[in-house]
DNA sequence: TTCAGGATGTACT
DNA sequence: GTACATCCTGAAC
């Protein structure tokens, strides 16, 4: 299966964070390949984006990764136990970025190894509301992938994490505001979330 | 099914 | 010291 390239990130946010739904995202560990479908997205836009952690181009220690070059993964702690993955969109030192929201496994094996990360268990040893909730969260995708900030800053054509286009493309594509940021003002209102 | 509250560590003021 | 791009639990309905 081919590969979707840096340069498909070295492009409009809006645009990246739409054309990931529907993509099959890859993660090599222990030996596996788990793969997943991305169903829902967050587009992160520095310039004009209080939301944004590089908003007005700050630059820190931690915002760092978002100035770096289109297909580069940016991961950070959140609320001091759960990690958010990122890919940076946009030209080398223009911070964005597409926060990953929600996946699907792609068949039953890398729906039990998901499992396997996130609870430590079997699937079909979760009760009814872990089924429902399975990976419809940030914090929940990192840790069924086992991604933490030690990956933060590696690029997406290497072997740890990557992605592959899917046959169908979606077939409806649904839009809202984004989720846990009503502190930004009018970036609250800005339809930067897309999901499927 | 919804809701409030707490866990937890780091970046930044 | 404060805030945070979250998630889980337990109680009330």
């Amino acid at each position: 299966m081919e590969r979707i390239s840096l340069d498909f990130f070295a492009r409009d946010t809006l645009t990246v964070a739409r054309e990931l739904l529907g993509m099959c995202l890859c993660r090599n560990i222990d030996g596996f390949t788990l793969k997943a479908r991305i169903t829902e997205t967050e587009a992160y836009i520095g310039r004009m984006d209080k939301a944004c952690h590089a908003y007005g181009g700050k630059r820190t220690p931690r915002t760092e990764t978002l100035f770096a070059q289109a297909g580069t993964v940016y991961i950070y702690l959140i609320y001091g136990m759960y990690h958010c993955l990122n890919f940076v969109t946009e030209q080398l030192d223009e911070p964005a970025a597409v926060l990953i929201r929600g996946i699907e496994p792609l068949t039953e094996n890398d729906r039990e190894l998901f499992a396997r990360y996130r609870f430590g268990r079997s699937y079909a040893e979760l009760s009814s509301y872990q089924k429902k909730n399975f990976l419809n969260g940030p914090g929940k995708i990192c840790k069924a992938l086992s991604l933490t900030k030690e990956q933060n800053g590696i690029l997406l054509n290497g072997d740890t994490l990557f992605l592959e286009p899917l046959p169908q493309i979606p077939s409806e594509i649904k839009v809202g505001t984004r989720i846990g940021i009503d502190y930004a003002e009018e970036a609250v209102n800005f339809p930067w979330r897309f999901y499927i």
